[in-house]
DNA sequence: ATGGCGATCATAGATCGA
């Protein structure tokens, strides 16, 4: 079972871009986080002609996700039911003996304002439902934009970026203690090239110059951490006319 | 220090993203 998740940012101007890569990469399910469609939108259609169904939850303009999937979907869920939003950020999906929550982390802004005290909160009312989850689905998956780089590693420049939002120290702690949950960071199951990033800023030739940040993640519960046998972040749709700013990431299970 | 770029919307400049 392959599983990806992709930052579209605008599934409008984007659907092209994702069943182009939907066609070259058949893989079994995909989140997508930023549709910034309403649902009366969505492209229905065109994605159960490529082969999938579809689960998603949308409002105008701002955020929106959803899952593509290969296999029949059950217990769909909506947001957080700890954390009444009105921002749709998240939605699950049980597929085959996988739960795939998909969920589009807060951007925060910057550090200390309203936006990433709200990143703060949502990032911990997620911990809270997901160990809920956990606690019904042994193997679960946690697909998305988290809006976060880990660790200087996934930074291009660690000095630059100091302290600032998606890499603070406060934001890290949140990824860390959803690792605590006992989930593993996929992509760093592996040895990786260095300098990999999953977003990289439209400005300054920035992809060119691989200026670029990881914030877009797997992370697996046990039973799925050993299942995994890759985790690729492919660049390749980045190079494509009009890309978003983000690239898929991809885990292959057993 | 500021703005870069791109998407969106009360379609023009503002807001947001990361």
């Amino acid at each position: 079972m392959k599983l990806a998740t992709w930052n579209v940012n605008s599934l409008k101007v984007r659907l092209p871009h994702v069943l182009q890569w939907l066609a070259d990469n058949p893989i079994d399910v995909l989140c997508l986080q930023e549709t910034k469609l309403t649902d009366d939108k969505f492209p229905v259609a065109e994605i159960e002609a490529a082969g999938y169904q579809v689960a998603y939850t949308g409002q105008k303009t701002y955020n929106g996700v959803a899952i593509l999937s290969r296999h029949p979907m059950t217990e769909v869920v909506r947001n957080n039911p700890l954390f009444p939003d009105e921002q749709q950020r998240i939605i699950a999906a049980t597929i085959q003996d996988v739960r795939v929550v998909c969920a589009y982390v807060p951007n925060g802004q910057s550090v200390g304002s309203d936006k990433y005290e709200y990143k703060l909160k949502w990032l911990a009312a997620l911990r809270e439902w997901l160990a809920q989850e956990l606690a019904q689905h042994p193997g679960l998956a946690l697909l998305g934009d988290y809006n976060i780089a880990p660790a200087d590693a996934d930074v291009h420049d660690p000095a630059a970026w100091a302290g600032s939002v998606l890499v603070s120290e406060p934001e890290r702690e949140a990824f860390r203690q959803l690792c605590a949950l006992e989930l593993k960071d996929a992509f760093r199951l592996f040895e990786q090239p260095e300098k990999t990033y999953s977003w990289w800023d439209y400005r300054q030739m920035a992809f060119r110059r691989n200026m670029g940040l990881r914030i877009d993640h797997i992370l697996l519960s046990p039973p799925l951490a050993a299942r995994c046998t890759a985790c690729v972040i492919d660049r390749v749709p980045r190079k494509w006319e009009q890309p978003s700013d983000h690239t898929p990431v991809v885990a292959t299970l057993s």
